[in-house]
DNA sequence: AATATAGTGTGTATTTTTTACACTAAGTAA
DNA sequence: TTACTTAGTGTAAAAAATACACACTATATT
């Protein structure tokens, strides 16, 4: 986040890639800017680091900050650092990427100040980002493409219950590509860090489908083992 | 690297993993302190970010100046950035690794002013370094076992002409474990991008070996395509 | 010249994993 | 009761991974 510009020599950010999932489509959390440079242009959501905060704090702040939102799963993937991607000064960023669930019981909180709105826009139709934001995302779209194949991150996208279904439509939207049903199933499966529910999907006009929990403890013991799609 | 704190609020600097092989054992290069904090510890070389060159540049420079060596792959991998890792300010450091051959042809430039020296030292047997820089270190291994299997970067780390029992000690190395001979060259040449050359091994006292090189452009054509050990 | 030594280089059978593919079952809505 | 929509399941074929042992060749030694 880029907005205010102490006069400093260098100045240290943390911008984020907020990936949510409403059971459709995936979406990035963007801001509508309110202030010189790019007024007007879209941008990710992000912020200086704080003296007294470790990276990770600094990140989780920021998110908390943006949308109410406290425990997801976030982590570091990249940072960027030309000397000309800010036009007033040099700031280096750090991205950070989360995935959150979206829709549902909690609605997220408005944003703050800096910008004029936020939303939640759809990843197959973006607008021209502001500064090398476009970059950004594209670096972190190409890790959580990576990292899903190896980590069980997909889960954050999705209700604490769900379906096989809902679980496999979140692998081919990040991947990208459709999968077949009956792999998918069977390799999922077989990983171990689901369980199944006695219960069933509701509201829904045709036949409802077993729900699913991740399971936690069943995949802290396969720590060390590569899982891979 | 933080033997320099100018009066700032923050300070921004590159470290570097440098590992070496020298066709027996994995190294790394450290440097002895000279100064406070941790006068007479090892350190994990590194240099602050001049204002005017990107991350990647300044990487560069920085290897350059501790080593004399260019045009060598490196890669930043991690940010870190606890507000008491260094016990007398703020400072961000973003790790990078790089992957040498040692050896053979050229030696290595002095390193400069502000270490008494700088030395190899095999992996297996390090010495308690200063700063947090068992953690950047750790981290940077883990990075590299994992890149290990599906990037070309062993090469790196063998002269350019190299045997297929070489490379395999390198994998072994990284891996930490042993592999099967006629497995791994099955593996390594289906991926073809090794080139085999009308030239033997010399100097051995025993059935001298056929020689291979890495073949980039072959890579270059591969890309997209994952390769995985 | 014969022999010892040390690393090179190769093939196959078995197991495991991946892929391709289509129908019946269950629940809801009309 | 029928039509509709998604859930849920198995198998055969192909590909990839693994386990495993011996003959070859260049040099050094006597």
């Amino acid at each position: 986040m880029e907005q205010i510009l102490p006069h400093l020599d260098s100045v240290f950010s943390i911008d984020c890639v907020l990936f949510g999932f409403d059971g459709k489509e995936l979406k990035i959390l963007l801001i509508e800017r309110n202030e010189e440079p790019f007024k007007d242009w879209w941008a990710l959501p992000g912020n200086i680091v704080g003296p007294d905060e470790s990276l990770d704090q600094s990140a989780s702040r920021i998110l908390y900050e943006l949308t109410g939102l406290r425990g997801i799963f976030m982590e570091q993937y990249y940072a960027f650092g030309d000397p000309h991607r800010h036009p007033q000064g040099r700031v280096i960023t750090l991205a950070y990427y989360a995935l959150i669930r979206l829709g549902g019981d909690k609605e997220l909180r408005p944003i703050s100040t800096y910008a004029k709105r936020a939303n939640w826009l759809p990843i197959t139709d973006l607008p021209k980002l502001a500064f090398d934001h476009q970059k950004i995302y594209d670096k972190g779209l190409e890790k959580i493409k990576r990292r899903i194949k190896h980590q069980p991150i997909a889960f954050e996208l999705l209700p604490e219950k769900f379906t096989l279904t809902q679980l496999q439509h979140v692998y081919e939207l990040v991947l990208g590509k459709k999968l077949d049903k009956r792999n998918f199933r069977k390799k999922i499966v077989s990983f171990g860090v689901l369980k199944e529910l006695d219960e069933k999907q509701k509201g829904v006009s045709y036949r409802a489908a077993t729900l699913y929990r991740f399971d936690k403890r069943k995949y802290a013991k396969l720590f060390g083992k590569e899982i891979s799609f």
